[in-house]
DNA sequence: ATTGGCAGTCACAACCGGGGAGTGCTAAGG
DNA sequence: CCTTAGCACTCCCCGGTTGTGACTGCCAAT
């Protein structure tokens, strides 16, 4: 195992070396930081690491780089979640006053991770299976159609048309939202979407056909956008960084595009104890993503987990500042929800 | 003025240079096009051209590249819309089934559009200002709380949750509802404003705070969206065309995320008699993006225009194939969007 | 007007050689 | 046993040089 000062030496590479984007040699860390030793032997320390595959040298002769694996054990042991600086926490602050609108709060939550983090950032939608029917309307737009909308307790509202075959009874549709409304308010999705499924029994012969459709219709919503959304912003920042990436970033454009993968890796992340998770480099090869680290946090609303939230970069990324900001923006966006639902 | 040869002399130049990367040279042309002259001759309407700016050498000796008058010369005279192949007809058809939704046609066309052209495809939501009001609805969420829904002819939908002070009475927010849309259902969005602003004096005094507070949301829900929004895809693409630019594409993808320029823009550009028209090069300079060329076609909804839609690319794009993908999709969009609301 | 020939220009790739940063090893010292 | 100084070695990087090839512009002939 590696001794004390080993492990000192690995934080100040992989800082010099995020900070500067240069191997780092022996005689620069001898320079930069006050070990009370020679370069020679910060050299037997870096043979040692190197044993352990903790870094590594591009050539062989040059200074060393953290490996994926030096990047593990130091955002595990060694980074300090420094408290964010007095301007990190009036952006905050002035980002993320409370709004009405659900969408316009996760939009500018993604914008401010962003610039606090300079890195692409993911903010994920509440999802709808954790969430609790808050209230179902259905709205008449014509004697044909009708706009049914779905509202939960975390905010999110999902709205469709539908049309229905036979004209509408608008006394008899405020009975349906009514009735609908009484059997599952308050459930959570499953439940919901069983008792939705024999619903319309309820009903006599002559109605049965449009309250069945106007039920399947409802299932059929909520079964649709159990797919989540990611909101983001900060591709930008990718194409900053490109220097960072190996081959073509492209494929990494593409994999936030599709949304789907990393709504996968991110339901595969779980929070450690301070609720901060980092994925590093080839941990996350199976996504086709194994040259990009993704630091993330759950976010609650209602008093309950509902979501993630993170940003995207490079493997040499500052993990210390971009954890702290995920954690700091997480626990923000968190109480604002719970007040809002309160 | 330039001769007719050495009209088809910039065009062949310009198609080869998209489709190769490279300076066109005048040895490569007579190789390349049976013209039934000699590569001298040939160098002789390419000094006329250069006389002309349309094109010009990067360096004294090698092949000759359009400037950006020569991509307007020939986008305004040169360039035939081919029609799309069957390929593109089916992917237009399988991509664009009508939905209910009017996020998910927008999403779903975007991608259409990215995938046809390999570029950055934009569209823009409906202008909420040329836009009617179809429907008001105000749904009771809690003794305290009011969700205000607001929906447009054109399919859109906007909701807001509202905080009242005094305790809300079922069945007089019922009555303001249906005295709103009395009031304003099938006005434009100005008229509906204008309505609006003193709808509350037509309530009793004590009626009337709440009324007021309820009314000045609408407005306030109405004018916070004039500035309207953008969905897109394809940024994937600026990266696979970067060498295309010559700074860095930073710039670029901050205004795409910015959306504000790119719709300032947009609103810029009017359509000449295909309905489809290009801002090339340093015609965007304005903007910042003399880098890029945009073509873009407005659509419609309900039998008037009510956005626009188009791709974003580098300079050197074929401008045939994505004139017509851009007039293609419009149209389709159009018909939908038309059968949709009749 | 068109053509072939020819000299001139310039980017680009390949090659070379010195400088420098950094390492591993060894032997001496605490 | 850990630490240190010294030293030989490796190999990237950078600047300068050269040769090659593609292309042009011009001119005289058709």
């Amino acid at each position: 195992m590696v001794s004390g000062r080993s492990l000192d030496v690995l934080r100040v590479i992989v800082q010099d070396y995020v900070a500067s984007r240069e191997p780092v040699g022996s005689k620069s860390i001898v320079e930069r930081h006050a070990f009370g030793v020679s370069a020679a032997t910060i050299r037997n320390d870096m043979a040692l690491l190197e044993e352990e595959e903790l870094i590594a040298a591009p050539h062989t002769s040059s200074g060393r780089v953290p490996t994926d694996k030096g990047y593990r054990v130091f955002v595990d042991q060694l980074a300090d979640l420094r408290p964010l600086t007095p301007a990190q926490r009036h952006a905050i602050d002035t980002f993320l006053s409370t709004s009405n609108d659900l969408d316009d709060m996760l939009v500018r939550t993604v914008r401010l991770l962003s610039q606090l983090t300079h890195q692409v950032a993911l903010v994920q939608y509440p999802l709808l299976s954790k969430s609790r029917v808050r209230h179902v309307e259905l709205v008449p737009l014509s004697n044909t159609r009708v706009m049914s909308v779905f509202i939960t307790d975390t905010g999110r509202v999902e709205q469709r048309v539908l049309d229905v075959q036979s004209p509408i009874d608008e006394v008899f549709l405020a009975e349906v939202r009514a009735r609908i409304n009484a059997a599952v308010g308050g459930l959570g999705l499953a439940d919901a979407t069983a008792t939705l499924a024999t619903f319309a029994d309820l009903f006599p012969a002559e109605r049965h056909p449009l309250v069945k459709q106007i039920t399947s219709s409802l299932i059929e919503q909520v079964g649709a956008n159990r797919q989540d959304r990611l909101v983001m912003a900060g591709t930008a920042n990718l194409v900053r960084t490109e220097e960072d990436f190996s081959g073509s970033i492209f494929p990494v454009l593409e994999a936030i595009e599709e949304q789907v993968t990393l709504l996968k890796l991110f339901s595969e992340m779980t929070a450690d104890q301070n609720g901060v998770t980092a994925s590093i480099g080839r941990e996350n090869a199976e996504f086709g993503l194994g040259e990009i680290s993704v630091v993330s946090s759950g976010y609650a609303a209602s008093g309950s987990a509902v979501a993630r939230l993170g940003v995207l970069g490079p493997l040499r990324m500052d993990y210390s500042n971009n954890m702290a900001a995920v954690r700091a923006v997480a626990r923000y966006l968190t109480r604002i929800l719970g007040d809002e639902s309160s």
